[in-house]
DNA sequence: AGGCGCGTTTATACCGGTTTAGTGGCTGCC
DNA sequence: GGCAGCCACTAAACCGGTATAAACGCGCCT
């Protein structure tokens, strides 16, 4: 019993033919007579032979891995709810086609070009997503001088030379603050996400522009950081605010369940004394005290819709098309409530 | 300007030297003069030259990568806080040494085995880590005969043939029960994981035994999921029970701030009316209100200790000894508080 | 019969490293 | 002076695939 598994040596002397022909028939390349392709089938399943990957990979220059570089603190990370979900999508395309996932954190303090450019140098993967866009981001130029394919997450302002795959938050947002408006809400109140990051300003910015389009203002704007911490803060300091808003909507779920305990140790009942919405559906969302009102997206889908882009991008078929998601939906529990008069 | 990178070749010729020097020189190894090398690494630095790692892949049979395979739903991994915190561990040790980590989800429905059968067959990883280990865990021998080198998380029983880093969850568990003993409860429930996880059962396990050495027994023990659909159902059911439990301790935070919800739900006050405890510390158990009394772990150091012991082993440089972390800490907020006699 | 063209297959270089056997020059010793 | 022994280094095989040019067999045409 050889335990070195077999190469494609082998599986050619058990077919009598050369290494050559294995792998033309393997790949399914033409010029083969079909009888020998099968006989070379038949035996290199006997054999029970896979291609080496890292002779494969040494021949035609690829890695057969895609990257992604989370770029954040493991605190913050630690409760991130769009990852685990986006990277399960993910995976759904790369497992049936032999693919790996190479993931890489970058703490959000240290250098996170650099964890781009290991990523490319290595020759770990054949490209990467894009996550987490910001205004103007560096890496958009950083990756195009690596000559790393990537897809961006999101739509970059400005031109990239990049696709995109896009799951666009406005509409849900302007579903929430909809939804405030029915309720009878007025003094509506935002807490927002980083404004570097593109989907963060397109969530304030439906938010304020859907408030504009009933005649209002909000009545505030937070800007905040996505964390539980940072919605705590926020909420805090709308509730002293003089014309306490009636309702808040926040940028994710992470900072709205914070919220939601800061309004509760204020002292103050969800949703008779106040509404509170969040974004992402996160698992607790469904189970709080109230139960949130949020908007649920698909993490899962835009992964494999990411994977699937990049993929035909770097099998270079020409020009790839971006990709628009079905946005995010609209999620009502019963963290909002009809406006009691107080 | 050659756009290509350099190769070895190119190293050598400015060098004035053969390849084999070159790769000598390179991995510190002796048999070349003082002078010798340092002109050689002087060539490589000017020309910016970094070792293929395909090549080095294919030539001495090792990846460079270290493999996680986790087995679970994503929806419920979607909200796990041990993970991304255990993988920035991980990275913080395997950046500097060059090596990558590659990921592979395994929806719970799936077959796992496939997980860690591809990541072997195809050579990605040199090992794996062995997470959320189970009783009669049937990966440990699959790995043993696929001769994929693996740390556990965590002891198994019976014996391993690989070496495991522990994070003792009895001492946390303990410090949580002693604590709401000394608050006056004496009927205290627990909401456990799954039993099939060596970790659920520790959990329970610590549970009832320093219950015991009180001379107290449980009221109940609800078995459920780890996932906070399944504390809220556990929840109700101790909620309803004849003999009511002033306290429940649940195996993590998820299952605790759920639970948290279905109380208040049900129109008790935590901690007036209920004392709750969760286990992780994750982001949100601060800031829900009440904040949530928990027993906060390290999954970051976790992940440092797992890829440095496999490391380790891989290098195979002897037996490895298993690594013993210190355990997790009693974390006391107001979620917990002094029986009032109802 | 010789030459052409076509479909099929092989031989071999190549990817970029590592590794081993071997070579040349120098010293030291008898 | 000749030879063993050591040091420093080179040449070439090797890892396991892919790619390409050349060779082969065969029928067909003239």
């Amino acid at each position: 019993m050889s335990k070195a598994r077999p190469t494609i040596a082998d599986v050619a002397s058990r077919a009598g033919v050369s290494k050559g022909a294995v792998s033309f028939a393997l790949n399914g390349r033409p010029g083969l007579a079909q009888a020998t392709v099968d006989r070379i089938l038949a035996a290199a399943d006997e054999l029970g032979w896979r291609p080496s990957n890292r002779a494969r990979s040494l021949s035609v220059s690829k890695a057969f891995a895609l990257g992604l570089v989370i770029t954040r603190d493991p605190a913050v990370l630690s409760s991130d709810p769009f990852f685990p979900a986006f990277i399960a999508g993910v995976e759904s395309v790369l497992a049936p086609r032999g693919q790996a996932l190479v993931l890489q954190v970058v703490s959000a303090g240290e250098d996170e070009e650099a964890g781009y450019r290991r990523l490319a140098q290595d020759g770990r993967v054949d490209g990467v997503f894009l996550s987490d866009l910001r205004h103007e981001d560096p890496r958009i130029d950083l990756l195009s001088e690596l000559g790393l394919p990537a897809v961006t997450l999101n739509r970059p302002e400005g031109t990239s030379p990049f696709p995109a795959v896009i799951l666009d938050d406005r509409p849900g947002t302007r579903a929430v603050v909809e939804h405030l408006l029915e309720l009878g809400h007025r003094r509506i109140a935002h807490v927002a996400g980083p404004p570097a990051f593109v989907h963060a300003t397109a969530r304030s910015e439906a938010f304020v522009q859907t408030l504009a389009a009933a005649g209002l203002e909000p009545v505030a704007i937070e800007v905040s950081d996505f964390t539980a911490a940072g919605g705590i803060e926020a909420t805090k300091r709308l509730l002293v605010l003089p014309q306490r808003p009636t309702a808040i909507v926040y940028a994710n779920d992470r900072m709205a369940i914070a919220g939601l305990g800061a309004a509760q140790q204020a002292g103050l009942t969800v949703p008779d004394d106040l509404s509170v919405a969040g974004f992402d559906d996160s698992e607790l969302a469904e189970f709080v005290h109230p139960g949130l009102t949020t908007v649920r997206a698909d993490p899962y889908r835009f992964g494999e819709a990411a994977a699937h882009t990049l993929n035909q991008l770097i099998d270079g078929s020409g020009d790839v098309a971006d990709v628009e998601l079905p946005p995010a939906q609209l999620v009502v529990r019963r963290s909002t409530a009809h406006l009691e008069e107080s």
